[in-house]
DNA sequence: TAAAGCGGTTTATAATATAAACTAAATTTC
DNA sequence: GAAATTTAGTTTATATTATAAACCGCTTTA
């Protein structure tokens, strides 16, 4: 059976990883907002994802609030799409 | 966002699971195969599958050898059932 | 200018997954 | 037929993970 990357199988990381997919840019707060998750918990599985090459977290400002704006990359997005053709034969789909 | 069941999030209790939907019953022997898990591993898995209604397991004989045989229960095909359901959000199937 | 809010990060803790060590019975080997 | 090996698991210890709580620096508001 083929393994399911730990990295993706995660709730919130593949929650984050599945907007990301389709959102081409998504700040910090959308991202809270979005998944219903805590500014902690996001932060260290955004870390995660960063550390892994899946996602870009780029810091900037809009007027003199931070703003932190993530992207998925090339990478990240051929490991989801691994991820999910290895989760069809879990699931027969 | 839709929760994924926790008891179901898990690589080694959803090829399980996967396993018994389209299988009726295996034993601990096949299912320990089919996995390529531990035998300790397998067994703390199928207690919590056990615990939670999921499925059964019920240990007999084949001739003086033991043998546990497990089948999904109605309430484990509903959770299954429920937890594709709630993936698809996230994988966008 | 004190207090409250925003956008996070760090750290502590609880839950989970996993392998290693163990057990008890059966089988094989010498 | 006793010792060693295998089989079918369980228990326990450890590493990893997820999560929330506490914190921090800056900004806005009262």
């Amino acid at each position: 059976m083929k393994e399911l990357n730990p990295l993706l199988h995660s709730q919130l990381r593949l929650a984050v990883m599945s907007i990301l997919m389709n959102v081409e840019e998504a700040d910090f707060v959308y991202l809270k907002e979005k998944t219903e998750s805590t500014a902690g918990n996001l932060s260290v599985q955004l870390d995660k994802l960063v550390n892994a090459g899946y996602i870009t977290a780029t810091k900037g400002f809009v007027g003199k609030k931070t703003r932190t704006v993530c992207h998925i990359t090339a990478q990240g997005r051929a490991a989801f799409e691994e991820y999910v053709e290895a989760l069809k034969d879990y699931l027969n789909l």
